[in-house]
DNA sequence: CTCTCCCACTA
DNA sequence: CTTAGTGGGAGAGC
């Protein structure tokens, strides 16, 4: 054992990530964006499991680079005939080292030399210190570091399966002690680095000579004294075996720019692990990863120190009380966060089907004052709801919903809702950073609360790292004792409290990081003007929500389940047996196997032919089976059912569903809709209408009111390219796509023929999405040629279009984001990727974010707009739903005729741009017939 | 039970 | 090999 208990882990990381690619299937292990991480995944997964089983103090990677070594310089076949790395290989290097820097591990590269070189070098020093040393490494050439004190593990098959080799052991494998195997392998070669050694002498013979003679530079002294065809053999190839001694030698003494002290194994940086692992999309093995940490450094916390002090907490019992620490800090904003029932649900996950009636219940209310520094003592007071009488419940009413009373929340929309739910209206909030984190960084998945104070102040959101103390950590009461003189409120635990609590002061701190940056990119206005008040009109549209009738749903219902049923049993009598219709897995049986349909030209996907209606209506054409006429009636109908099932489910006590709209999750600025999603209501098939015929005009009001702008994609694009033609279709009046065909084809605007009009429309709205002549001839069921001629024509007549898109790119390219109209930017690093298919994704998404963004921007625009026009004329109609380009409202008895003409006005006017913003407006008792 | 994949719906 | 989303069911793996 070493003298000191150090225990250096040193791994040939290029070896290692090799096996790693071989031994998982790089298809698995593949990124939204393209990248593979296959490698990536399974190091990262066998470092984490050396860190645990071996226990090192000490960690350092090795890594190769792509610059000739030595050895190439002495030997130009050095390694040659290599095949060169799979493409999906690529990259993956990078992250690798990219993880262990997350970790705080390093990667040593040396210039001129092999990991190999920097792996003996570090083995050398560590045997001079006296420590343990495992080597972890599938190159052969290691094993001439192995001794008492140092182990080598090598790969036996993929990375799971490993070998430990000490002397003994590697004495009993190759016949000689590790520091003579250069020698044997001078003598019989080493193929992967192309190195030829003396033909017909195998491990058995080198080992005999190298045993006999006791080294190979004696063998070669004594090489006339060898007999036989194996003697002849190895007097003709002394110069390789020379040259073999020379290059297998591992340098011992390489100056590195990481000392071996500097490898000592710490926690790691968990504000770089979050976005990388996030970008990685690894789940599993970042919680994998913070259990070892946590397991090997108990005493440290994986998240950073605090930055400020906890908070004393005072719990108020009367109205006064409130009112007396409102009126103390009234100069300032104040932070606000809600402890509650602990059985409550996150409103963000989808609720579970037989507790969608419960709802979390909020049991406290918690205010933080803003404070200056880390050392200022600062008093949170909290509020209980549960037992509060009804003047203190009157007098926090009160400050909860005046607008002049300034609050700073994480997740307003949220809080407000839970609020809402217990008679509270919340309002005045100036800060959410929720969004404000969405606005620095559109593209994360999560914004929760403690990642965003990690990752942006570097601090731990654990209320026990402010006090410090095992103890709070180790008991309740040791918590409760630590904090409270008096009795908490009821349901909430003194670690709730205290939770609350310095959730409110990092709130203040959060909150002012977050402003540094968006104020550096002058995107205030987005959040003050834009998204925040766009937050209390979502929120007051989520908790009205819009009526459905249930007679209609339940008709729908059935008579779907009816479609369902007929069709199915009619596809089983073509194939005489019960399938499953909706696997694919098993249709791809059915069809190709035993109906023996056509598989010349048919998609492909991960798991075999592709079954989608694509597919499908494909060999319907070829071979008129009646079988796909059934499953595609089974899709639609179970498609429909499904939708029709959701709905019903999410019908809430007032006979109105109510959805959530995610102001984050978009990294374009769009809005999106869950539980259920009311962005995706079939409008395209006739059954699909009848499904939103069931969403109805509510009691007490008289119709609903549908307004969408018409083509604002376009329109945005027209105005963003400046192109004239194009802005002259706007201004004409004419539809759009008969303009643009008779353009395009030269013909007259009403000459264009149906066939033209959607080959310029599916070409028009392709180009806001970056489609390429290919992806073109595709969707119109063209050649390729023809679909570039189109391309061609189309930018022959709007040139600035073509000029537009690409600068669009190159922009994004040189300043790494792109912006829209109203400054909203998006962050894309991937343009400069080397991968090819992960740049053009985001050369793609660069060309559309402007315009899909701006498009966002306006219409939130114009619902903050129409709805302080409703509440200026003192209207009773209101907002229900956004569904991107479009707004439902709900029209009080008398108001018809105003608001249509409040709403054209205002959405028509929510952009000043070069080219008019059309909108069109529709009246009906349900949406379905709004809509026509 | 969780995760991935396929499929399908919207703007 | 056209952007941005949500969501269900099947199947695989733990």
């Amino acid at each position: 054992m070493s003298s000191d208990g150090n225990k250096l882990l040193v791994i040939d990381g290029h070896s290692m990530a090799f096996r790693a690619f071989y031994a998982l299937p790089p298809e698995s292990f593949i990124t939204d964006s393209g990248q593979y991480t296959n490698a990536v995944h399974g190091f990262t997964n066998m470092l984490l499991k050396l860190i645990r089983e071996e226990k090192p103090t000490h960690v350092v990677l090795a890594f190769d680079l792509d610059t000739p070594t030595f050895r190439h310089e002495t030997y130009d076949e050095y390694k040659g005939g290599r095949e060169k790395s799979p493409e999906e290989f690529r990259g993956q290097i990078d992250l690798i080292k990219k993880v262990a820097e997350a970790l705080t591990i390093p990667a040593v590269t040396v210039e001129g030399y092999e990991a190999d070189d920097i792996v003996a070098t570090y083995v050398t020093r560590a045997e001079a210190a006296g420590w343990e040393t495992l080597i972890v490494s599938g190159d052969r050439d290691a094993l001439q570091l192995v001794t008492e004190n140092t182990t080598l593990m090598y790969p036996t098959s993929g990375i799971s399966k490993t070998t430990l080799l000490d002397p003994a052991g590697v004495e009993a494998k190759y016949l000689v002690p590790p520091e003579k195997y250069p020698d044997l392998a001078a003598l019989v070669g080493e193929s992967a680095d192309n190195l030829p050694g003396v033909p017909k002498v195998g491990p058995k013979t080198a080992a005999k000579w190298i045993n006999q003679y006791g080294s190979t530079r004696e063998i070669v002294s004594n090489a006339d004294q060898i007999g036989g065809k194996v003697g002849e053999n190895l007097r003709a190839a002394l110069a390789d075996v020379e040259r073999n001694l020379e290059l297998n030698k591992l340098v011992r003494d390489l100056e590195l720019p990481v000392d071996l002290e500097e490898a000592v194994l710490t926690p790691p940086d968990r504000e770089a692990v979050e976005p990388l692992f996030d970008a990685l999309q690894f789940n599993q093995i970042r919680e994998r990863l913070f259990e070892v940490f946590a397991a090997r450094f108990p005493e440290a916390d994986l998240a950073a120190e605090p930055t400020v002090g906890l908070p004393t907490v005072e719990i108020a019992r009367s109205a006064q009380q409130l009112t007396q620490f409102l009126a103390a800090h009234d100069d300032a904003p104040l932070a606000l966060t809600l402890c509650l029932d602990r059985s409550g649900e996150s409103l963000s996950s989808k609720p579970k089907r037989d507790e969608a009636a419960r709802v979390a219940e909020a049991l406290a209310v918690v205010v933080v004052p803003a404070h200056d520094s880390a050392e200022e003592t600062v008093t949170a007071l909290t509020v209980p709801l549960t037992e509060a009488d009804a003047e203190l419940e009157s007098a926090l009413a009160a400050w909860l919903s005046d607008t002049g009373a300034p609050k700073l929340v994480h997740d307003y929309k949220d809080a407000g809702k839970r609020l809402a739910w217990r008679g509270l209206s919340l309002r005045g909030a100036v800060e959410d950073t929720l969004i404000s984190g969405y606005l620095v960084q559109p593209d994360r998945r999560n914004f929760a609360f403690g990642d965003l104070v990690t990752q942006h102040l570097g601090a731990s959101t654990e209320p026990g790292d402010y006090i410090g103390g095992e103890e709070f950590r180790d008991s309740a009461e040791a918590a409760q004792a630590a904090l409270f003189d008096e009795q908490p409120v009821p349901g909430v635990t003194a670690e709730d409290l205290a939770r609350a609590a310095v959730k409110g002061m990092l709130l203040h701190t959060l909150s002012s990081t977050l402003h540094a940056e968006l104020t550096d990119r002058k995107a205030e206005q987005l959040l003050y003007e834009l998204e925040i008040p766009l937050a209390e009109i979502l929120l007051q549209m989520e908790l009205t929500g819009i009526a459905v009738s249930a007679e209609k749903l339940q008709a729908l219902d059935a008579e779907f389940e009816r479609t369902i049923a007929e069709s199915a049993q009619a596809a089983y009598a073509v194939v005489g047996h019960e399938v499953n219709l909706g696997s694919p897995k098993q249709l791809q049986t059915v069809l190709f196997d035993e109906l023996g349909l056509p598989t010349q030209g048919v998609k492909k996907n991960k798991t075999g032919y592709s079954t989608d209606v694509e597919t499908l209506q494909d060999l319907l054409a070829k071979t008129q089976n009646e079988f796909l006429v059934h499953l595609m009636n089974h899709r639609d109908a179970s498609k429909l059912r499904q939708t029709v099932t959701g709905l019903m489910e999410a019908v809430g006590d007032d006979g109105r569903i109510h959805t959530t709209y995610a102001q984050t999750v978009a990294a374009t600025g769009r809005l999106s809709s869950l539980h259920p999603n009311l962005q995706n209501i079939p409008v395209r098939t006739a059954a699909g209408r009848k499904i939103r015929d069931a969403f109805e005009v509510g009691h007490g009001y008289e119709t609903l009111l549908t307004a969408d702008y018409s083509q604002i994609e376009m329109r945005i694009m027209a105005h963003l390219s400046g192109d004239e033609a194009l802005k002259e279709a706007f201004r004409a009046g004419e539809d759009l796509h008969n303009f643009v065909g008779a353009r395009v084809f030269g013909v007259g605007t009403d000459e264009v023929t149906p066939e033209q009009r959607s080959k310029v429309k599916a070409m028009s709205y392709g180009l806001v999405y970056g489609l390429s002549s290919f992806g073109l001839s595709k969707q119109l069921g063209i050649g390729v040629d023809e679909a570039r001629d189109l391309m061609n024509e189309y930018f022959e007549r709007f040139g600035a279009v073509r000029d537009y898109l690409r600068d669009v790119v190159a922009q994004a390219k040189k300043d790494g984001y792109t912006s829209t109209i109203y400054g909203r930017r998006r962050y894309l690093p991937d343009l400069t990727s080397d991968n090819r298919q992960l740049r053009q994704m985001a050369e793609r998404a660069a060309l559309n974010a402007p315009i899909q963004g701006s498009a966002a921007d306006i219409i939130k625009r114009a619902m903050i707009d129409v709805d302080t026009a409703l509440a200026q004329s003192q209207l009773g109609s209101r907002m229900l739903l956004q569904v991107h380009d479009e707004l439902v409202l709900e029209v009080a008895p008398g108001e018809r005729e105003e608001v249509e003409k409040l709403l054209v006005e205002k959405m028509s006017s929510a952009a000043d741009l070069t080219v008019p913003l059309d909108v069109h407006v529709g009246a009906g008792a349900s949406w379905h017939e709004a809509a026509h």
